[in-house]
DNA sequence: TTAATTTCTTAAGGTACCTTAAGTTCGCTA
DNA sequence: TAGCGAACTTAAGGTACCTTAAGAAATTAA
């Protein structure tokens, strides 16, 4: 199992013992999956807190019409669950799909609680993801109120090239709230 | 200075012993606004993370066009800032102003930094804090991507009905997306 | 390589929501 | 208690973005 990648995210604002990685490391498993595969499907229970090592995926909404919008993407080195149900054990309002091979690093709801209360330092990590993930959220909101779509497409571009790069302008379109063909339309009136 | 609801607001979370909750209470101070009052501007050092005894708030951004959105109301018991700029010592983006009159405890950065410090326990806290504002932003994010105005609209007056007391139908709308014009015309149809 | 599938594009017609502007009601402050 | 500004309403005309449908291009499967 690769975990340098993964102890060196973490590494970015705690730092852990050789006792506390190799606790560590004995809670999670790994899990390497085929392009477009499911990592979780709505309806199910959310079992687990996803690192992806490499690869992409999408999590994503659908609608009663049958719409789909996505929350986010995923790439090598983000974290991805449906975090909602995963900590509040309820069954997965959303969809997450692999975009192309992926390996991912996982760990369990119960032994996600056994981290945090046998390695408290690890409050402090998971603190400032979830800050930076609401603080990433804020900042979506703001933008989905103040600006054209337009707008909206050149900011995901600057913002994410790497994303950019992996998947299609369908699942931009959704991450973005607009149709695949108006996407179209703007790309084309710029160049 | 009154102290005990925001000391069960955080004992909901966390356990303090009596010599950490008189530490926390020596670094909060209180703060009165009167109605229509600034808590903080755009452009200004956002240097408190403000936690609401009493009244109402309001924050929002003013884009170039000069187009208010508002990013979230606090009533009694939220707790409210700039999140972004207070972390990462950023002017504030964001303005946040008194809708009544308002009592609020504050918590300076380096004083923030000093509780996770010393108590360690506060991590667990302000993740749990941290937490519940992703998953509330990432569904509001959902909704914003999946929903109609008309839909949003009576999701709001179900989710915050306290709020809807305190607030104006402008300031309504400038959560929603929409103008003051068009939710108007919603609420004539649908009564 | 061909066939099948999916993505991307184009275009015409439609709708949700916006802009402007005016009138009405509400809530302050004099 | 009147008067002023803000909030709310109404309505007409406008625009950003959607729906549908079809064809072209790219990707995948065989």
């Amino acid at each position: 199992m690769v975990t340098s990648k993964i102890l060196s995210n973490i590494a970015r604002h705690i730092s852990l013992t050789d006792e506390e990685t190799s606790f560590f490391i004995s809670l999670i498993t790994c899990k390497t999956l085929p392009k477009k595969s499911w990592l979780l499907q709505a309806d199910q229970e959310c079992r687990y807190l996803s690192y992806v090592h490499c690869g992409a995926l999408r999590s994503f909404y659908i609608d009663k019409a049958g719409k789909e919008s996505t929350i986010m993407f995923a790439v090598s080195d983000w974290w991805i669950t449906d975090m909602h149900c995963y900590l509040n054990n309820k069954p997965a309002m959303t969809h997450i799909e692999t975009l192309e091979e992926s390996t991912v690093l996982q760990i369990n709801r119960t032994d996600f609680d056994r981290l945090l209360e046998a390695v408290p330092k690890f409050e402090r990590f998971f603190r400032i993801l979830m800050q930076n993930a609401y603080t990433r959220e804020q900042l979506r909101v703001m933008e989905n109120l103040s600006s054209t779509a337009e707008e909206r497409y050149q900011s995901f571009l600057k913002k994410y090239p790497q994303i950019v790069k992996q998947v299609t302008q369908k699942q931009i379109a959704s991450y973005l709230g607009i149709t695949p063909e108006f996407l179209s339309a703007l790309r084309k009136q710029k160049n």
